[in-house]
DNA sequence: GCCCATAGTTGAACGTGTTCAAATTCAGCT
DNA sequence: AGCTGAATTTGAACACGTTCAACTATGGGC
């Protein structure tokens, strides 16, 4: 009764998946100021309107791009992952490929933080805690510290995941800003900051310093919290 | 022969002028969004065309704006400045100074910010090294650093200014985000941030922490550096 | 077999930012 | 006074993202 409505919304479904890989196949060739939703309808073999009934605007086919971006990455890195054993080393596996993964998307990645960086955009990457894609990327940063063999304090422990995702995110921004041939300086900015963080890292865990990085960490949470609190009464408006 | 030509470009000062006020004035009492072009073009009683004559975009109208900005908060906190002796005040006196400046455009801010971190905007604060307005702005952290009592090494002291005004535009990133009532989020914020940043300089103004000093700032100058470099290819295809 | 609520689909229409060829004004020159 | 080229100004036209009232298909209930 319940369970059996195969056509109901299944139809559905299926014009929306269209639509979808329709759309980033395009942003992909062409990037996305170049891509119209026209086009896209077009190619797609759909009116106009109807792509606006699957998707409420343009921007939220970047949302899907998101997910489809971590999809990939995650089954490049988590067999990788599975040979190092140094926190180092396992930071740099992620990032690398990372890049990797992101690579045919430069052109259009500019424009996903464009539009992420607006405050009242539903793609805005801080805001939101029910951000399904968000929390997986965290749990990746959460799966390279379990793995490492490196000795951290609780505290600190607990918020790393969301700090190097943090971080990780100021790599992304500056790979699409990078011009440089093959995002060589992308590269050798995560050696050099892997290297940077790894030693903060063993230094923040350093007893004598923990009334400061106690202090940090309190920041850090509120800033978190503020974070998810935030734009929540925009959704009505929308 | 060539000081006396009042009316050849004075009459399109005027208007360039005239057009900016009526969108600034616009932009703050409605936001950047609501307001159209032919809006502006209206209100300040010429064409369309025209306001694209001397404004190439809408969001050329935006870098006006930062300019406005800093020159008001510099009224505001210089002489404020000169009462603040140490370090940690004179941040607070700055930041906080800034935050009340910005006040009336909270709203408009926020499409400040999208569309400042697009790569390829003219309004990026981060490319194009000429940038009078951030350049000033650094300017002004250098002035705070000056004022203050306090013992730094040379290297970190070369590098504070840009470091600084860093910081301050994260301050002003979660700002935008901010929709706490009257903005208490981000004076306690900088509360916290400015008293961990003093803490911090003064642990990395610690001898023994000379390496890892070292090479923290060699990896700024590289981002600062990389920063400027980018995007120049895009000049030309715009 | 008919009905109807719901899911799905359509394309015209709106308002927007932006472009551009043409018209107009203006200062200096003859 | 008239000419010339540059600066300035115009408004129609274009392409786009988005909306919406209307239409069609579908499948479950009688």
């Amino acid at each position: 009764m319940r369970k059996q409505k195969t056509t109901k919304t299944g139809k559905g479904d299926q014009t929306k998946a269209l639509i979808l890989e329709t759309a980033l196949e395009m942003f992909r060739e062409r990037g996305y100021d170049e891509t119209t939703m026209r086009a896209v309808a077009q190619k797609a073999g759909v009116s106009l309107g109807n792509a606006y009934y699957y998707f409420r605007s343009k921007e939220y086919l970047i949302q899907a791009f998101y997910q489809r971006l971590h999809d990939t990455h995650l089954a490049v890195v988590l067999p990788l992952l599975e040979h190092e054993k140094t926190l180092k080393a396992r930071l740099l596996t992620v990032m690398r490929t990372k890049i990797d993964t992101m690579k045919p998307y430069h052109q259009f990645a500019g424009v996903l933080f464009k539009t992420a960086a607006h405050p009242e955009s539903p793609l805005n990457p801080f805001a939101d805690e029910s951000d399904p894609v968000r929390q997986a990327s965290i749990q990746l940063f959460a799966k390279v510290l379990e793995g490492a063999k490196v000795r951290i304090p609780q505290d600190l422990r607990t918020e790393l995941p969301y700090l190097l995702w943090v971080y990780h995110m100021g790599i992304v921004l500056f790979w699409i800003h990078d011009s440089s041939p093959k995002h060589r300086r992308t590269y050798r900015l995560i050696n050099h900051t892997v290297d940077l963080l790894d030693k903060l890292i063993h230094l923040a865990s350093n007893p004598f310093m923990r009334p400061l990085r106690k202090q940090a960490l309190r920041l850090v949470v509120e800033l978190r919290d503020a974070a998810e609190t935030i734009d929540d009464e925009e959704q009505e408006t929308a």
